[in-house]
DNA sequence: TCAAAAGTGTTATCCTTACACCCATGT
DNA sequence: ACATGGGTGTAAGGATAACACTTTTGA
């Protein structure tokens, strides 16, 4: 972008140093759940993402992630979406120990856990070790009570024309009390939390809280600088995603069962499905096709493998659904 | 985001200037349609959105915009919400002028068109000048005819191996020949368009086209760098947006008829609604409430004046369709 | 034979779409 | 009277959610 005015105060910006920082979420299904690639390579210091700084010789942004990825982690991404570009001033302590501003662009990308790969210093996590609140696969997750009562005890203790609006908050974000639970919502969770100071980066980054940092849930500082908030962000949009465009292929292997199928998209949703109706939903959109072949592993009645289609990718850019339309003939 | 590798070539990321642009696409909503406000100081010169460079002292992004636009247009944002980082080294004529690299965040922002404000240099025009491709409702708009042609032809000398990919691109996002109109796909009909060089700005960037200069659609190079990209980004975002959040709100005055409405929600999906069917889609969603007060300035039998339930926000943050849930008890 | 998972049928309910119609006002 | 927009009724068709049931394998 470009401005037209005469320059100003440009100056002073074009003298401050400036790092973009890229980073990635890569997202894989494995068996027992839905698994991010965290690095690590020094012991002493808490977890990170993949990332790496924006370089010159980068012809795009994504280009930029690809390179960095392939060079810490050796995987040649597929499916690769931006996030979110982060860039508060004093957003965490790492960011304000440098000189210069630090922006950072998150990125999402999906791929099969079992590529090959070179993969010094990373590991598979489950996303859910640092998000246990959001595992509904097998009813409430344990760890909602101690949320619970952090969260009540914030409500509690607000101001008189604040307490609406807090237990309103609450209401939404974790379904408290007489609320339903919102899965896309994870980020909100998120946020909440580390506002509260019931997420011991939130006291890291010397934030006011009105938790001591003592009742912070989870014991460590699980991830570096914002990397939990950046991956809140990549689970609540490929939450929201899974439910009107095909992407959990991605992170199938070329022949899958309705079971395989089903797994994946209730270990990103975080909540158990109906076996039958979503079958039939996965049937009646045409995004899967009968390979003929048949599997024993599953344990009872051999199940039938199925393959995505392909095509739908180019057929429905879109489901689009909400407006009530008026069908009217080209008017030549 | 921060590395914890040993630095290797991070030098050189540092030595070279970087600039972070931020731009807005501010939208209202006019009797006579969707509105985007753009500014021309310069006569000599294409119109730009509003936008300036990051600078130290801007606490957050989103904070550096609303003071550029505050400064710029004299308005003071409500709505604001990130669109999308550009930063490809080459993707427009003047980034490549620059010395060191542009980066570009573009955000977009809901306004009333009638707040008080300061618009030296900056003009509403309609958002339909720069797509009038658009605008389907009142049927098929006229420029249609001359954008199939040219997609046509692209289609028509494409190698053989390369044909069916064209022609299910075409499909897709123009609805030819088979195909359905899905508005949402502002940007990928764009995209299209610059890639085959139907556009003026992709000559003016140097892109490989197949079109020749002279094939191009509209006279002029109408916006400044990818601002139209930009512009593009947003009608897309908004247009999905509406249909799942109360976003249209933010465009309406305090009190409004339901013709008001639709007529708002038209403007920016583009295409005509059943009155009827909207009437009971947004009262079934508990969206608005009756006022009392009634309006005779619509020409018929005088209509309700309607206020939107601010509490809805809260209430709803995504209605959420499409898993099956299995609805089980908490495990307690 | 039984457990485990695959896969089908059926129904009540709700939402979407379309069409038809009446109502209240200004000219 | 009639044009213009406001507003309601209703019925067909489709999608959803819940429940019950049959089928096919391995142990």
């Amino acid at each position: 972008m470009t401005r037209s005015d005469p320059p100003r105060s440009r100056a002073s910006a074009a003298k401050d140093s400036m790092t973009v920082e890229l980073g990635a979420v890569i997202v894989a299904v494995g068996p027992d759940g839905p698994r991010v690639l965290v690095r690590q390579p020094d012991t002493s210091r808490p977890a990170a993402l993949p990332s790496g700084p924006l370089e010159p010789h980068h012809r795009t942004l994504e280009a930029g992630l690809r390179t960095w990825v392939e060079e810490q982690t050796g995987y040649d991404l597929g499916y690769v979406e931006q996030l979110y570009s982060f860039g508060d001033a004093n957003r965490h302590a790492s960011a304000r120990a440098q000189p210069g501003r630090i922006l950072s662009i998150g990125y999402l990308a999906l791929v099969h856990e079992d590529k090959p790969r070179r993969m010094e210093a990373s590991e598979w996590r489950s996303w859910y070790e640092f998000f246990p609140w959001e595992d509904w696969r097998e009813g409430e997750p344990a760890i909602l009570s101690a949320v619970r009562d952090g969260i009540a005890g914030w409500i509690a203790e607000a101001p008189r024309d604040e307490r609406k609006s807090r237990e309103e908050r609450a209401r939404v974000t974790f379904g408290l009390p007489g609320g339903h639970w919102n899965e896309e919502l994870v980020l909100e969770r998120y946020e909440l939390l580390y506002e509260i100071g019931l997420v011991p980066e939130a006291h890291r980054d010397g934030a006011a809280c009105w938790a001591p940092r003592e009742a912070a849930l989870m014991d460590a500082d699980s991830l570096q600088a914002d990397h939990r908030r950046i991956l809140a962000t990549a689970i609540s949009r490929l939450r929201g995603k899974i439910k009107y465009r095909p992407v959990v292929f991605e992170l199938m292997p070329p022949r899958f069962t309705f079971l395989d199928l089903q797994r994946a998209v209730e270990a990103l949703a975080g909540v158990e499905l109906h076996k039958a109706n979503f079958r039939r939903l996965v049937e009646h959109q045409g995004l899967v096709e009968d390979t003929g072949a048949k599997t024993s592993k599953t344990g009872g009645r051999p199940a039938s493998l199925f393959r995505f289609r392909r095509e739908v990718l180019l057929e429905r850019p879109a489901s689009g659904v909400g407006l009530p339309p008026v069908r009217r003939s080209a008017k030549t």
